[in-house]
RNA sequence: GGAGGGGUGGGUGAGUGGUUAAAGCCACCAGACUGUAAAUCUGGCGUCCGGAAGGGCUUCGCAGGUUCGAAUCCUGCCCCCUCCA
């Protein structure tokens, strides 16, 4: 818990796949990373101990949903977020940029900042550039994001011109009242670079945001609803124009082969609601792709969910009675689904970094993408395109 | 023995003459979930044909009747429940 200040060194570079290390205040992690999320200061349904069981190492919060409850004086008041959750590892803090996006018809953004109308009492919240970063400042976070606009898959390229160059004057921003905020010294500040799905604004955004000398950059606006070619594509692009030394985080990335893509490409951070979201619901990761452990044909399965896994539940008990928690709509089965699929991408990333240290990991990705079956990508794009509606 | 209430699709439960293949909920089946407004959402759920639009057939305890038309009204029968004796 000693100060240091935010680091990062890069170890090894198979390729464009990188190994590394940061160090935070709050200590080290190894890199390619996976980050649990946290949103309201906790990894829905686990301690922090049973996050840092499965392999946590860095968790993300989100800066705008612990503003309106409890609010960051609260939490400052409460030893700040580490102390007031009770993770002593890193933590990272999203700034609310990404509510731009997901909040739909409750937020209305303008060059000044974003106004959300709270989903808890519908009071109007004015996030601005400033704000976004003191909030963070407040709540303590070891890595903290600049404000930016997430906009949605679809919109023009004129909307996204628009998101973009306001992302870029709100970068500048967020860098200046950082400096000047009085935070201490170790406190990490990531630039978010945006372009939406248009390759020459991708590139004159990595461009703008690597102008600031930030500690690190992250890819933002993908995993929107754009297709898997896309999310590919974009992300190798941006990923090249960064610089070598900084870490490169790709946000709200992943499902398991997203981040053996990610990686693939260069990204060294990941933060994702997937594993635990989809784990509520009765989905769990195996090698050969997500199955649904509430279906009949988990019923009478002697054996675990995933023979190989070493996770609490599959070390325990059955697949039948994981079944059973669901059917039963017992509390249980979402935590170990969780704890499962938590397990099974951050033990993925041990992995993929053990492949990388050892100049094999294009063999480890081709044996990994071969077996493993991803979802129906039709499906998604239809439902995400229903949910991009519902949001307006 | 007397008084009253009720039998609806797998369950529960609306529906008292046409807009009802019959609400809602549950269960079940299928799909989704990527910087978490999510232990959530969407679709299906009598049967047959169709990719769909749509169309055919059979349904509201049983049997009969009234009516252009009945889950709904009438008659009989069977069964269940509550209270009184």
């Amino acid at each position: 818990m000693t100060a240091s200040t935010f680091a990062f060194q890069l170890q090894h570079a198979d390729g464009p796949a990188r190994a590394g290390r940061i160090q935070t205040p709050h200590g080290p992690a190894a890199t390619p990373l996976f980050m649990p999320v946290a949103t309201q200061a906790t990894v829905k349904g686990l301690t922090p101990e049973e996050v840092a069981e499965v392999g946590g190492q860095v968790v993300l919060s989100n800066a705008y949903h612990l503003y309106l409850r409890p609010g960051v004086e609260t939490v400052n008041s409460l030893g700040g977020l580490h102390g007031f959750m009770r993770w002593p590892g890193p933590i990272l803090t999203d700034s609310g940029g990404f509510q731009a996006f997901s909040m739909g018809s409750l937020r209305k953004a303008s060059d000044e900042g974003i106004r959300f109308r709270s989903h808890l009492d519908g009071s109007e919240h004015h996030f601005t550039p400033e704000l976004a970063t003191l909030n963070q400042v407040g709540l303590g976070a070891d890595i903290i994001m600049c404000f930016d606009q997430c906009i949605a898959y679809g919109a023009t390229e004129k909307e996204v011109r628009r998101a973009m160059e306001r992302t870029h004057r709100w970068a500048a921003e967020c860098h200046r009242v950082h400096r000047d905020s009085g935070a201490w010294p170790g406190q990490a500040l990531f630039g978010i670079v945006q372009g939406g799905t248009f390759s020459g604004m991708r590139d004159e955004s990595t461009e703008a945001i690597t102008a600031i000398p930030f500690d690190g950059y992250a890819v933002g606006g993908l995993a929107v609803g754009e297709d898997k070619e896309q999310l590919y594509g974009f992300t190798g692009q941006v990923a090249a124009g960064l610089p070598q030394d900084k870490p490169r985080y790709l946000m709200g990335v992943g499902s398991p082969e997203d981040l053996v893509e990610g990686v693939w490409r260069g990204i060294d951070m990941f933060d994702c609601a997937l594993p635990t979201r989809v784990a509520r619901n009765g989905a769990m990761f195996t090698p050969d792709g997500r199955i649904d452990v509430s279906k009949r044909r988990f019923a009478e399965q002697q054996g675990p969910v995933d023979e190989g896994c070493d996770c609490y539940g599959c070390s325990n008990y059955s697949a039948a009675y994981v079944h059973h928690l669901f059917r039963a709509r017992e509390i249980l089965g979402l935590r170990l689904a969780s704890m499962h699929n938590l397990r099974f991408v951050l033990r993925l990333m041990e992995r993929i970094r053990e492949a990388i240290l050892e100049d094999r990991f294009a063999s480890f990705r081709r044996d990994f993408l071969s077996r493993y079956r991803p979802t129906n990508e039709a499906a998604r794009q239809e439902h995400k395109l229903r949910w991009l509606q519902e949001r307006g």
